[in-house]
DNA sequence: AATAACTTTCAAAATATTTTGAAAGTTCAA
DNA sequence: TTGAACTTTCAAAATATTTTGAAAGTTATT
């Protein structure tokens, strides 16, 4: 396989990746271009390669930026702004989770604690099964959050060698 | 709060979590109404409860059990099915990895396998970026898969207390 | 075989999300 | 302060996804 057609392939698995998990395809594909490229690239470079608008382009291009996964890189002497994904997966993976984490698991939680101070009888079918559930879902939902709290903090020597390690 | 409006809350915050997890808003919600019935419900009661049409209930019901996250339930005189949510959220967590796993992470090895197999000169920089890249990720996914495996078949005890503890 | 009680299908409609591109905004060098 | 070189914005257009509901399909009973 020729690399233009592999770096096709990447873009189009890792945008289809993306969308299964709630991130939209093109902001999954800029990312993707970015892992694949040995320089940083310009917003023009991005719009060429995957044949996007400018608006588009600077849109997913900040998003991704928000996320923590490409870095702004300026040149001496250069107008132009380039951008650079981090390339180290497991990096990635752990800044997602983070950023995960503070955005959705921690809502989340809040929300949780709330619903958990619904009136009525416990004995009451429905407030039992709708108390049982909450409850459930909360006390996971806070093991999960110190659990992934636990994993951002570690090294990543730490998680390919101890996790795997227990897992094994 | 009265139990209905914790319900309507608890039933709004989970599709939106399913929304941001690539699931659609309306199965995360019929799932989520499930969850805190006491009782299996019908694809009736679902329309009614959701304000949603025959089509879209069947259509969500069906996919919950494609996710094996909802079970049917015949009750013996009666033509009408019931619905019924697994209401253990540790046993909901591994069957959506388990389905995960099964569906995006297995087909991503394929193509990253295939990927690998990139002509051209390693000394090329291009080239080099991206089967950096892509074996990066490869070895970063294989790990995943075989922890997820593992994971999986852990039992519900060990997951609760062997990573909580492992990770404290 | 006919009917009643249900479930499933699917094309069209509704809705939601993403993309575009031109205009406005910014920044810097001259 | 101007203008060139860029970036950002945002309303409208395009696209994708979800929802509807009537019709078709299924199954058990009579």
């Amino acid at each position: 396989m020729k690399l233009d057609e592999a770096k096709e392939k990447f873009i189009q698995a890792w945008g289809t990746l993306g969308s299964n998990w709630g991130i939209s395809r093109t902001m999954a594909q800029v990312h993707a271009l970015l892992l694949v490229s040995p320089e940083p690239l310009s917003a023009e470079d991005v719009m060429e390669q995957l044949q996007i608008s400018r608006g588009n382009a600077n849109l997913n291009l900040r998003a991704l930026i928000d996320w923590g996964l490409v870095q702004k890189e300026l040149r001496p002497g250069e107008r132009k702004e380039f951008f650079a994904a981090e390339k180290d997966i497991w990096k990635v993976f752990r800044q997602v989770v983070k950023e995960r984490r503070k955005r959705e698991l921690e809502p989340m939680l809040e929300v949780l604690q709330t619903l958990s101070k619904v009136e009525g009888d416990r004995r009451d079918r429905e407030v039992k099964a709708f108390t049982d559930s909450v409850d459930g879902i909360y006390k996971f939902a806070g093991k999960a959050d110190k659990t992934l709290e636990k994993l951002i903090r570690a090294d990543e020597n730490w998680f390919l060698g101890s996790v795997i390690k227990l897992l094994k």
